[in-house]
DNA sequence: ATATTTGTACGAATTATTTCGTACAAATAT
DNA sequence: ATATTTGTACGAAATAATTCGTACAAATAT
């Protein structure tokens, strides 16, 4: 499934996955820690991302239940996709040196990593 | 320095980091391979891309010369901190292992990022 | 019971992005 | 010399994304 959320509907997102199902206020009240927009403003956000099939809601009670549709998990794949081919030429190799080595990973993400490999390489 | 450019000033930049110099025939005739617009559309964005400062050109002759100001590394660089921030939880980790979770590489590959990886542990 | 608060709906303004037509100059072909 | 082609400039339309005001209903507080 294709998610193609736009900037600030990812911002919504992000919420969504880190808190699980929530109210417009909760969402909107943990934007406003970073970002400063008005409550409708987060709630048309919303409104128009069930349209879009983005988030479910649960519209029993007066206020709304909004859930994610989509986990963080395929959200992610189809972020690498993109920027894979459009910035790193197709090679994921190439992604994953970049990334190793701007953001220096702790030690233990390192060994992390290598124990990846290693399962990996043997099949 | 920040780059931000929309999804068609970097398909714009994609050409331009593969091909070096061009005139906006030449990205506009790349771009058309793919995707279907006016000559007019390419040069306009080719154009705002200038006033923006993402890209530099020679416009000593007639038919003018483009080139991007940022590398390819840079652009890299900036698509990786967003992900990483948005749809990652700010673990690098996680997404080198998505990504070669994903997009299984080949053995010389990952042999190139446990190369990378050990003499990167050594400091 | 009434006023205030908290919520949704939705139209419309604003801003950003993309697309293209038209004007016109320079170069090239006939 | 003149017509055609190839190029830039630029305004403006079309589309997409974001922001917010206003209306109104339900719940809560006084």
């Amino acid at each position: 499934m294709e998610i193609k959320p736009t900037e600030s509907e990812l911002e919504i997102l992000q919420v969504l996955w880190k808190k699980g199902q929530c109210t417009v206020r909760d969402v909107h009240e943990e934007l406003a820690k970073n970002k400063d927009a008005g409550y409708t403003t987060t709630l048309k956000l919303m409104q128009i991302m069930h349209e879009k099939g983005l988030v479910e809601r649960d519209t029993t009670a007066k206020t709304h239940l909004y859930k994610a549709i989509a986990t963080a998990q395929q959200a992610q794949k189809t972020a690498l996709d993109k920027i894979i081919s459009t910035v790193f030429k197709g090679s994921t190799a190439d992604l994953v040196i970049q990334a190793l080595g701007n953001h220096r990973a702790s030690k233990e993400e390192i060994e992390a990593i290598k124990t990846f490999l290693d399962k990996f390489e043997k099949q």
